[in-house]
DNA sequence: TCTATTTGATAATTCATACTTATTGATTAT
DNA sequence: ATAATCAATAAGTATGAATTATCAAATAGA
């Protein structure tokens, strides 16, 4: 009758939390159905809390239920992280920082950082991985990822942010258009042209700006294509689809016919910024950002 | 051979690394020597590190045993943090009711219950959101809220209603018509005016009364204007365009060149009823209605 | 050098309980 | 009506965490 609650719980609830279908649930985890639902019962008991309302054929979460998944989502998370930085100490390694980070910030920043960290800490093993804004966010608080690069004006509570990156925008043209960048004043003249943007919801910071600068000219983008790919607006551009407005430095690792103007004279600037947790308890992370302030 | 980590062994671990003694962490943990020596042992096999040094009478931390003491303090600190915190959300004494309000509530009865749920669960988080009668069933009925405030006579299956305030009706006038205070008998004084009502659609019942009252005085009212918000009503009253019948609390919280003459002495009031889902499965509301209910 | 004492690790055994299979009762779909 | 699908319950099994008993190694005191 006196229980502990343990790990076996969390996995097994957050199975059925996932699937709301304890069959289902049990499949996935190889056990028993039956198995499963005296294990989550026992679970509510233990917590003296109902965790899944189940009547009639549907399975769902109660508020505690739903609030226990974000947390034991967390703890599940931060464990594994931690296994396998107590592996990585174990045997004589630093550890790992897991970093995000946005296509565009492949072009500048993100290569030049990660020298420098090897450099300073050979041991520090890092993985990378392509993500877009929200997910970022979301696996930061989660703490799935260490250290982000996204495009965002604001981030959540409990997590900080510093701009490390600032680039001019540049005009996307096909190679073979009329406009040239000695006749180049300012965006007005392609305001009737279709436009190729990043989606808006892969970087809702970038769409803002570049619509406002669109609106300094006095016009409204007809925005024909979204893309998460810069190869795809390009590849789009190349085939006079539209044109595009991206980040300067994205012009680096492309080959496409398109030509680039770079728009000096607008105030508008695509800010590239680290976020990260601020209680993030990952040491290696700490070294790495006592370097990267620096900078 | 293949076994997983459970939090059993966290606990261990931790008397162990804090005694740095066997037989004493065995003690503090009611559990015998032998039996703590194994299961340290089989933590450190699964995590594929040594996390003691046990040579020649005395332990000690490995550098990965000191870093999982930090982080395994920080889990089991975070794990009760959450087990209180579900235990909370599922009493009720924490959580979020979303309450839905007719405009005309705002201005007698729900910033009173606001407060009161304030200061009775201060944990309990409230979000409002003005809406019309039927947006409020219709949100409620698919759990996009749970409480609302609204004028109806009658509400769908699966819903109950309590009602919580009944007002007179009031005679909204320009500020210089003719018609007084003290020379007002009957609403048929001003049978012949154009009048100005809420829509019906926005609130059926309250037309339906409006109407039985000028029908007790024998005469239909000719409706010039509808409009869902108290604001437009008196500023087409103010600018002599029709008179009104609203709740005589609507007269609070307005600025307008508008007199209001409250018929007490008729029978029909407006009454302003709470609902909700029966079955409804939020702890933090059952506390609500708990609460309300009393009043 | 010999005990006596303390340490953590083994060995053998016991016992709690997580899991299994079999079944039921309730509901929905055909 | 019949079949299918769901979670809950019941009874039995087997895994493995615990126990007791013991050991080997180290220290300290005579």
């Amino acid at each position: 009758m006196n229980y502990q609650i343990e790990l076996r719980h969390f996995i097994y609830f957050l199975a059925v939390a996932e699937e709301l279908h304890y069959r289902k649930a049990a499949e996935k985890l190889f056990i028993s159905q039956p198995g499963l639902s005296t294990q989550i019962k026992q679970m509510e008991e233990i917590l003296g809390t109902q965790l899944f309302v189940r009547d009639k054929k549907k399975v769902q979460l109660t508020p505690a239920g739903a609030y226990l998944k974000k947390e034991v989502e967390f703890i599940l998370n931060h464990l594994d992280q931690t296994k396998k930085q107590v592996k990585l100490i174990g045997s004589g390694q630093m550890g790992e920082v897991r970093i995000g980070f946005l296509g565009s910030a492949m072009q500048s920043v993100v290569p030049d950082l990660l020298l420098q960290l090897k450099e300073k800490f050979p041991g520090v093993h890092t993985t990378l991985e392509e993500l877009s804004n929200r997910s970022q966010i979301n696996a930061i608080l989660a703490d799935r990822l260490d250290l982000g690069f996204v495009r965002l004006a604001r981030v959540p509570k409990g997590l900080e942010v510093k701009s490390v990156f600032e680039d001019t925008f540049s005009l996307v043209l096909p190679a073979g258009h009329v406009l040239d960048e000695r006749d180049f004043k300012h965006i007005g003249q392609v305001a009737n042209e279709d436009f190729i943007l990043f989606s808006q919801d892969y970087s809702p910071m970038y769409y803002d700006t570049v619509l406002s600068i669109c609106e300094d000219s006095g016009f409204v983008p007809n925005v024909s294509h979204k893309s998460v790919h810069a190869q795809t607006i390009f590849k789009l551009v190349e085939n006079k689809l539209g044109i595009a407005i991206v980040p300067t430095t994205l012009q680096h690792g492309f080959q496409m016919k398109v030509k680039f103007i770079e728009m000096k004279n607008i105030k508008q600037r695509a800010v590239l910024s680290m976020v990260w947790k601020s209680d993030n308890r990952n040491p290696a992370l700490q070294n790495c950002m006592d370097l990267l302030l620096k900078l």
